[in-house]
DNA sequence: GTGAAAGCGCTAACAC
DNA sequence: GTGTTAGCGCTTTCAC
């Protein structure tokens, strides 16, 4: 047990000067090997190499950023965790994070108004080499910020920002059109809609679609037929109550979320009716409760992991090659389950 | 030769000494201020915080934590993030580090090995001021380390550690023996069990409190109707599938978590048989999924939240106060719902 | 009470 | 190719 030089530093810290000494070159030089620099000798990147693991040298993250390199750090905004949306789109940011040796920094602003621009302005302060951000609304404020600083972002889930920022979206008009077609070859002619929050632009879009899909069909748009939610489950359940008291309720409901599909479930199961035998739905999301709820829940599906891969892809190439803004729009498909049938009467 | 002396740097970064120019006063007197340091001047405090304020001053968490103070940063690292389960307890995690002003890093291991030592070296590294640990297995490599280098952490769900290390856990033993107690009143007397991974003391003491209720009930002990599972829902499925095809079946099983108990939902129906009818089911965990499934899932609740905020309390102390490790049990309850019900025969 | 100065560990010119 | 030298923004003694 001899131990060369003198222990590295208190708290067991072994930096890139203890590597230095051990393998009896500069500072600097040992910094070029870590950060593969090319014009170093083979024979001295070795010894750095092999000093470095000897030592167990790790990186300190804080100091190499604060000196201006990259701290191998993404940060990602979200509103909240509480939905299975969000969970699922984190799993593919992580994971494809992890793949390209990057460490993920979790900030959730719980809709907090202020909240979101402190902490953008915090997060492109230094720690985070890019953000992902997955807000609740048009975040125009510190979107303006984050452009004028030219710091890397992504946006997943929010396409009607009028600026050149990269954005990973879903086919939301589409996914609304096929469901609500769907829903009309099975012979339904009355079917109602629940919106999402209508500051997102998901939410207007899936209402364009469901229109769309009627106007296709030739059917006339009953604008009693819709009603306001907020994509949480219970403007599900109020919506739907809404829906059943009309005079002439509708037969089938396409939700703009599975959240609020669950409600509907409630709220019909409240009224003493069964799925799909009186009233069939149609969410949108396939978030993984889809498929445990009984009776299971036909939806659009969003490849939430994918598009979290996807935006981690696209940030990598801002934050190493400064590639342009880029809009990627992943296809949603039409998950038929068994909350659906045919139209009892005709 | 650069041009020196300019106006906030380039980015549009604030820095300290621009607070102090702005105020009228010395680099450090802002740093006073700003780390609400006592013995300042009122008026002078006042000033500085203005200029702050008026420059839109943001700390810098690097250069902080570089010059020795603290991050405001709490690494949580965790196996995955596919099951309910960890969800739960990193929104405890997250909520009670907003309330206290502290950033989460996520650290996700995948349960590679190596992977999860590498982490804690890099984590305790310098970035964070704290860790909290949702381990897989026996960490005792690294809690060791951790140990030395006195690192403040806090382990979730993992109490069979020897040293002194601050656990956050629940009443597993006491709640698998009121799950078990509970189908025994039912009148069942063939209850099988589905054990989680063995090498988690979750899963050792959930085992031990079905044999311990067994006894109770003065009722034998038969080893055939204990599977060993992983905490998976596969493993619910094949492990079902064994109970099932056992001369004797049991009328219940008790799985060592929700996820589990869904693969057994599977398995049931896909041998034509109904749940609670033919066969009774009770969870552990209690996963927001557990509500949705059908028939909704009696389980026994942990409070996972809640467990999240307790680690980050104690975990806050170790910094704050350097208080000494502390182990904390929270009382888990069953929650009867529809998966179980009287046994057929008596 | 407040200013000056010495680093924290590292990257990035700039020399040699 | 490799060493030298500034800082990055901030906390912290130590003077005054």
């Amino acid at each position: 047990m001899s131990d060369k030089g003198q222990a590295p530093k208190s708290r067991g810290k072994v930096t890139i000067f203890d590597v230095a000494r051990e393998s009896g070159v500069s500072y600097s030089t040992v910094s070029r090997v870590l950060n593969g620099f090319k014009y170093v000798k083979e024979s001295t990147r070795q010894k750095v190499l092999e000093a470095a693991e000897r030592l167990g040298y790790v990186a300190n993250l804080q100091a190499r950023s604060l000196a201006g390199g990259r701290s191998h750090i993404i940060g990602v905004l979200v509103p909240n965790l509480d939905n299975g949306y969000i969970g699922e789109i984190i799993r593919g940011i992580d994971e494809a994070l992890r793949d390209n040796g990057y460490d993920l920094m979790l900030y959730t602003t719980h809709h907090q108004e202020g909240k979101e621009s402190r902490y953008v302005q915090a997060i492109a302060n230094g720690l985070t080499d890019g953000l992902i951000l997955i807000v609740s609304l048009i975040p125009t404020a510190y979107l303006d910020a984050l452009h004028k600083q030219r710091f890397p972002y992504v946006l997943i889930g929010q396409n009607d920002v009028e600026e050149a920022s990269s954005i990973v979206d879903a086919t939301n008009e589409k996914g609304a059109y096929e469901a609500t077609r769907y829903l009309i070859e099975l012979g339904h002619r009355r079917i109602g809609h629940i919106t999402g929050l209508m500051g997102k632009s998901s939410a207007v879009s899936r209402l364009t679609g469901y229109k769309a899909a009627l106007e296709a069909a030739g059917m006339a748009f009953d604008p009693q037929l819709v009603v306001k939610g907020n994509f949480w489950e219970q403007s599900g359940y109020t919506g739907t109550q809404t829906l059943l008291a009309l005079p002439q309720p509708p037969t089938a409901i396409f939700t703009s979320n599975d959240l609020m599909a669950f409600g509907a479930y409630e709220a019909i199961r409240a009224n003493g009716l069964d799925i799909p035998q009186d009233i069939s739905i149609v969410g949108f999301d396939d978030i993984p409760q889809a498929s445990l709820v009984h009776p299971k829940l036909t939806t659009v599906h969003q490849p939430l992991e994918q598009m979290g891969r996807a935006a981690v892809h696209i940030l990598l190439e801002h934050i190493e090659k400064d590639s342009p803004p880029r809009r990627v729009t992943l296809a949603t498909r039409l998950v038929i389950r068994d909350s659906c049938q045919p139209a009892a009467s005709t």
